[in-house]
RNA sequence: CGGGAUGUAGCGUAGUCCGGUCAUCGCGCCUGGUUUGGGACCAGGAGGUCGCAAGUUCGAAUCUUGCCAUCCCGACCA
């Protein structure tokens, strides 16, 4: 609450920061620009994966693994891809260290520099596409649709939790086809399951749109984009889907023979949403009062809180709150029974208000009483009392409500919004 | 990478200008008891390289220099 995190009048960065982290999304780390994403956080980026995994290979994707390392020359195969990323680069240069001579510690041995040096991949069209060469010879390895969930690290001199740190989670999808069209085609496909991803789970309403030239990735010929509204006027570039032409299949040589015999450059796309989408969705739908989660992603939709003042009556309570627990299952809702004896119902309302949960039951001696339950939606913060037969069906109407509502808010905020466009 | 600010216990802070029992207070944490329908109360207790490193000084949280980190604004970027 306001006693913990600042209000977004106040300072609008530091209530997205104050959220993060009392909200135990994530936390700074160690190393510069990197962040520890903690099991709620985790737990929340896992729910984005499974959707997004599944709409991928919905639509005809399969996941595959490449290196984290580049060699530095196949970077530079591309001239506009090198030019866009060669200031941000970690780079590898040794691959041993030994005990300092002159006292504690260890030094990178010097005897054990790498004959080429290697990179930490930023993004990975250049290996991927030196793979591709090998895979690809006729129209008949064609279209070639392949996802991978990785880390990728780009040398940031400005980071912020999320939205821009100097390692990242993310998907990367790169395909393969015969002929412009069919790429054009999958980029615009791609942009459209972004989208939807964004509407129907994230419940963000996004803008699509293009890039312009000096916008667009570092290597391709068309940048498509998802651009989302946050609550302060800035636009968050949500997704990108790229058009990559015959750049990257030239770079890398990597040809086809086509029906008619011919040979020809392979057409590419790629396309890409980061942990960065955590961010998107932290700011569009939080409030003073901490995080708040669409029912789709919350790693648990409601939290049960028992109320009790014997132990004979927490036993009570737990035992009707492990059934109501059981019966939301069946109806394919996922619930967490808080019944930690070491806190009390205020303090856990607090903390799960602060950390988004969308629903809210306690049930105590009165509800037993009654054959009730109270219960409360984390967007509106109102409360009504419900009879417990009629939990399962209402919830579940409830969840999808509130889905609704997130997504109806965050559209209106859009509209009332000044034209004032800056970007994160 | 340019401009600005900050760094004292897990978190938030007092003290820094005017060096000298100054390491303050709150939250949190631990123990015991009473509590439990919106962040409980009482009593006791633990916890600190004052960001790091040099320097000035009889003496540095306090002054000087360098470094590191974080935050804000900008440029750049998923």
């Amino acid at each position: 609450m306001s006693k913990d995190i600042s209000t977004r009048a106040e300072n609008y960065s530091k209530w997205y920061n104050d959220i993060v982290t009392k909200a135990n999304l994530a936390d700074n780390s160690a190393v510069r620009g990197c962040m520890v994403i903690k099991p709620y956080g985790y737990a929340i980026w896992e729910k984005m994966q499974q959707a997004l995994d599944k709409m991928f290979k919905d639509t005809g994707h399969v996941n595959a693994y490449f290196p984290l390392f580049i060699p530095k020359s196949f970077l530079s195969k591309e001239a506009a891809h090198v030019e866009g990323f060669a200031k941000e680069c970690a780079v590898v240069t040794h691959y041993r260290l030994k005990n300092d001579e002159n006292g504690k510690g260890v030094i990178v041995d010097p005897d054990a520099k790498l004959e080429e040096e290697l990179i930490v991949r930023p993004t990975s069209e250049t290996i991927i596409w030196n793979t591709y060469r090998e895979w690809i010879q006729s129209y008949r390895d064609l279209p070639l649709l392949i996802n991978q969930w990785a880390n990728v690290v780009r040398w940031e001199m400005r980071t912020r939790l999320f939205l821009r740190t100097a390692e990242f989670l993310w998907q990367e999808g790169h395909t393969a086809h015969a002929t412009a069209e069919e790429a054009v085609e999958e980029t615009e496909k791609m942009l459209e399951v972004y989208a939807h991803f964004a509407e129907t789970f994230m419940a963000i309403p996004v803008i699509k749109g293009r890039k312009t030239a000096n916008e667009r990735f570092a290597g391709a010929v068309d940048t498509y984009c998802i651009e989302a509204m946050m609550q302060d006027g800035k636009a968050l570039q949500a997704g990108t889907s790229h058009f990559l032409g015959q750049n990257f299949a030239k770079a890398f040589d990597v040809k086809f023979t086509g029906k008619d015999g011919k040979q020809d450059f392979v057409w590419a796309t790629s396309w890409g949403v980061s942990t960065r989408l955590m961010g998107a969705l932290i700011m569009t739908h939080s409030d003073d009062q901490g995080l708040v989660l669409p029912p789709k992603l919350a790693p648990f939709q409601v939290v049960i809180v028992p109320i009790y003042r014997s132990d004979e009556e927490f036993q009570k309570v737990c035992d009707a709150g492990k059934s109501i627990k059981q019966e939301l299952e069946k109806a394919g809702i996922s619930v967490k029974l808080d019944d930690r004896d070491t806190h009390k119902p205020g303090f856990k309302f607090n903390e799960h208000e602060l950390r988004g949960v969308p629903v809210r039951i306690a049930i105590g001696p009165r509800d037993l009483e009654n054959g009730t339950v109270e219960i409360a939606r984390r967007d509106t913060l109102e409360k009504e009392i419900l009879h417990i037969q009629d939990l399962p069906t209402k919830i579940a109407h409830l969840l999808e409500q509130i889905q609704q509502n997130l997504y109806t808010r965050a559209l209106t905020k859009r509209e009332e919004q000044p034209l004032a466009f800056k970007q994160w």
